[in-house]
DNA sequence: TAAAATGTTCTCTT
DNA sequence: AAAGAGAACATTTT
């Protein structure tokens, strides 16, 4: 699930569900692994507290309590929320649960356990602490190519970078670059200037498109590269169209670019 | 059944 | 100090 357009998603959903009801209970499987601090402090701080607001930065969800603390959520590869209060709606793999005094319940659902809960005593204060740089919705075509400009690496791997800008993960990167017609090998630091121009371009579109449909895939338009993507559940997987550039027709293809499964067609993205 | 999976973080090396 | 490579983390799904 949850690469920028999702967790925003997230963060929608929460606001919409969870603020202003008083918290009288907060359970987790595995405190150990799950929070960023001991259970009987994060218990104690948010015990009688409410959630007043939210706010995104990259993949990360910070929700503001009544008492200025702020707690975070981090949701790894496969984390998400479900509000809900008869058992019989309880999601499977709930990790972690927030009771609110109205009998509804916030879970945390994780089935790969890579997310997190912390509690914090400011935005800034996480933000230092994570180095995350700006938000990739937030940030200039100026800082963004400042901080291009010396990386030698490829830029599929500088662009997942969450120090240089936050919220790019591995099936928005693809398609960013796709968008752009711009390598994945590419070298950072070698960018012409208008490749910058349509990386910047091609960022703001597919994120805002992403948000648009709620992170829904198949809801996203023909012309995304994710369909290409081998877990992309389409409702008619015997049409093999998505395997192929909707540009150029030419078949995608699946390669590892600095460790991870990469898409990208080789006519339209040259090096 | 072995492999791959939307992410981060740590260690080691350069 | 900073950047990059690679492994580790835990579990589910195909």
């Amino acid at each position: 699930m949850p690469e920028l357009p999702e967790v925003e998603t997230l963060r929608r959903y929460l606001e919409q569900t969870s603020l202003h009801q008083k918290i009288n209970g907060f359970t987790t499987e595995d405190p150990k692994r799950q929070l960023a601090l001991p259970p009987e402090e994060l218990h104690e701080e948010i015990m009688g507290r409410q959630m007043v607001s939210t706010t995104r930065i990259g993949k990360h969800l910070l929700v503001a309590l009544d008492n200025g603390k702020v707690i975070s959520l981090h949701f790894g590869m496969t984390g998400d929320l479900h509000y809900y209060r008869i058992p019989e709606d309880a999601p499977r793999f709930e990790r972690a649960t927030f009771y609110f005094d109205s009998g509804f319940k916030l879970a945390f659902v994780d089935s790969r356990k890579f997310g997190r809960i912390g509690l914090w005593d400011s935005e800034e204060a996480y933000i230092k602490a994570k180095a995350l740089g700006p938000d990739a919705l937030e940030i200039s075509a100026d800082v963004l190519q400042k901080g291009l400009q010396k990386r030698k690496s490829p830029i599929k791997p500088v662009l997942l970078d969450q120090k240089l800008l936050a919220g790019i993960g591995n099936w928005l990167v693809d398609e960013i670059l796709y968008q752009a017609g711009i390598h994945p090998e590419t070298i950072a630091g070698e960018l012409t200037s208008s490749q910058l121009q349509n990386l910047v371009n091609a960022m703001q579109e597919v994120l805002k498109t992403a948000i648009d449909k709620e992170a829904v895939y198949r809801e996203l338009p023909a012309t995304f590269l994710i369909h290409a993507r081998e877990w992309d559940t389409s409702p008619h997987p015997e049409e093999n169209t998505h395997k192929h550039c909707y540009r150029c027709q030419t078949e995608i293809l699946k390669t590892t670019v600095g460790g991870r499964a990469t898409y990208f067609c080789p006519s339209c993205q040259v090096k």
